[in-house]
DNA sequence: CAAACTGTATTAAGTGCTTAATACACGAAA
DNA sequence: TTTCGTGTATTAAGCACTTAATACAGTTTG
């Protein structure tokens, strides 16, 4: 496991960015255990403290849970994972829409260079295997 | 002149975004003169060096001048403003694309949605009429 | 000339968030 | 029992940004 941190969010922000985007690719089975937060921090180089308050967020949102001192694991609710990943899609388009607002751009402009840009990010993976 | 502030970025980056995306938008004529800093902080309820610092970085970027003590003014080298539009797109999808990437989800699912958000807000513009 | 406006620079204080350093209670395992 | 690894909590330190208070040089305006 490892993160590649930006310096303008915080750590435990992207930790818990993060785990969404592992979620909402599927990685996670429902109840599945977790890292511990020590472990964690040892694997991505961060302050275990930095871990503790990305889980404990998490726990609050309901994506993980922890009984007693047992490691934390994934929510069992099904019913939350999938909604994670269509929120980040969410989250996605409404601020790709709300940028290209802002500078008054035509639609089907951006959707050409979107598409153009995504075709060629594909050539690339494709040569590189 | 207002801006709607996040809390979430500093507010010098901020202003900087907002005079890009009026620069974006053709907003301002090359050369045009531009408020000056503490009049600045005045309309958006700023600190003055916030302002300035702005400014300063703006300068820097080459996006506006300023000769001797008279007032800043944006640069006339339409060249510049016309990247600064293609920058503020290429960030906008490049962003886009990483997100949706990062999450592994069909362009053409995400595409659809796009479409279909946007023509719903433009629903709303117009029946706000 | 004097006043008021420009831009610019320096220094300091305050504030919020992030990170760090510890400590504690609990349970499992050697 | 002792050790180790859980989660959790508290307190302090660090850092970036913002704000603040001035100061200075120059230009324009009354």
């Amino acid at each position: 496991m490892t993160v590649k941190f930006n310096n303008r969010d915080p750590v435990y922000v992207q930790v818990i960015r993060h785990f969404k985007e592992q979620i909402a690719k599927g990685y996670f089975e429902p109840g599945q255990e977790i890292p511990s937060r020590r472990e964690l921090a040892n694997q991505l180089k961060i302050n275990p403290n930095t871990a503790q308050r990305a889980y404990k967020e998490m726990g609050e949102q309901g994506l993980i849970f922890t009984e007693g001192n047992m490691p934390s694991c994934i929510t069992k609710d099904e019913a939350v994972l999938k909604s994670v990943r269509e929120e980040l899609i969410i989250e996605a388009v409404d601020l790709f829409l709300s940028s290209i607002k802002s500078i008054d751009v035509p639609l089907s402009e951006v959707l050409e260079l979107v598409k153009k840009k995504h075709d060629a990010e594909s050539g690339e993976a494709e040569e590189s295997k």
